[in-house]
DNA sequence: TCGCCCGATTTGTATAGACAAATATATTAT
DNA sequence: ATAATATATTTGTCTATACAAATCGGGCGA
């Protein structure tokens, strides 16, 4: 049911997500009563309620009655189901994405690694090495082997401004992914990079993902265990 | 807001579960429309949009205006950080899991606590501490704590031959997971527990588990980085 | 027979009003 | 001053109604 204007309910919570997500309302802030909203959107206060109501069920909000409703306070963390790329969780947070990109060349990989890419032994890959920064902070360190059969022009781009996973999902429908996730001492040339000592514990996530029957890249994302938290939440059914 | 009787939008959200659970209703089942469903209930029709409306926001209906309302034929794909019991993951890896009770006693919680699991400050609270081995090594230090009012029973049981995880669910639906997961260094406590040594990086999973509106609990599972790994797969569209 | 139009059905959004329940605030009594 | 009480505020649910938009089905005409 396509509209000229945007339904009521939907600008409601565009101006609340807009709040919240520019900081003008922080964590614990009071928001406007339901009447309040009412008299400067000129709605009925179901009309409001329901926006309200979405936006608590999707764990933006908390509402108690008699008191009013709040901003959460513990912002939604990156999901773990969801393919994201790292610049989208991190605008999503309200933050400054950067990236500089470490590598960018074609290798003859090792077996393990063919194997893993569905190719013959001693066939060249592609490898990229990326640093990414929330902040200035570097948040992950990307480093990913891609199938050139799936991405023959992945060496020319740039992935400053668009990150290997938006370009790979890009070429094709990514219909399936197996992730890791593991605690590791980092080692000496990613603590140079993530910029972090011997003895922070670094959480890496692996991922492989297929498109079809092959394998299209392979990746190992690491992140510094102090600056960094995976999350994920499931619903069933009410 | 609790009440004597369950809100009439819940009742039906309840209905239609019940019969896509059993199987009464298949995948593409043409359901009910609204209209019938109110004659069904003898309820309005915006009470019954409602229950459909987040049926479908949790995906377990498809709406199509001017056709009807269908059971989803995707189920749920709880694929990722399935909420599984340790024990049976070790058994699935045809080893031998053994478990060690180290703590469960009701105590006076902190505020955090209390307002996690929706209860009143200074409230009563259930806590485990249990240890869990795989080939005899420790693999995961599980400290939980338990809302009374979904488990009163809770300090009576035998953690050593089920589950924590295994008997909640033995009591009622737990609808609603969120999970997050951290890298972090073991606090000398864990070391200890764990037979780890300072320096080795941990896996800590936390977990908070919803039953309806309320938090049933709270767990923190922490793995040894050396000797686990947290896998996931997940297909899906992107 | 095939295609088109019109009406019936179904979902999507929106309103105004109502009462209940939980909380906060002000008032009163001790 | 403190405690108990009354009042106002705020959220939660529910109803009856209305119109719009998408789809489906049948009848009509070429």
């Amino acid at each position: 049911m396509p509209r000229d204007t945007l339904p009521l309910y939907l600008q409601v919570k565009q101006f609340l997500c807009e709040k919240i997500d520019s900081g003008a309302w922080p964590e614990g802030h009071h928001i406007p009563t339901e009447h309040e909203l009412v008299s400067m959107f000129k709605v009925s206060r179901m009309t409001v309620n329901r926006a309200l109501r979405e936006l608590t069920a999707a764990g933006r909000l908390r509402r108690v009655p008699g008191a009013g409703t709040f901003v959460t306070d513990a912002k939604p963390s990156s999901g773990l189901l969801e393919i994201r790329n790292i610049a989208d969780e991190i605008k999503d947070r309200g933050h400054v994405h950067s990236s500089e990109v470490r590598l960018l060349k074609a290798e003859t990989a090792n077996r393990a690694i063919t194997d893993a890419l569905g190719l013959d032994q001693d066939a060249v890959v592609f490898r990229s090495m990326i640093l990414h920064f929330e902040e200035g902070w570097p948040i992950q360190l990307e480093d990913r082997y891609v199938n050139p059969d799936f991405a023959p022009d992945y060496l020319a781009q740039d992935f400053t401004s668009t990150t290997p996973n938006a370009y790979l999902m890009s070429l094709g429908p990514l219909d399936r992914a197996e992730h890791r996730v593991e605690a590791i001492r980092p080692t000496a040339a990613v603590q140079r990079q993530l910029r972090i000592s011997a003895d922070e514990p670094c959480l890496l996530l692996h991922r492989r993902t297929w498109s079809g029957r092959h394998i299209v890249t392979r990746a190992w994302l690491t992140h510094p265990g102090s600056r960094y938290r995976l999350g994920a939440q499931f619903s069933g059914r009410h």
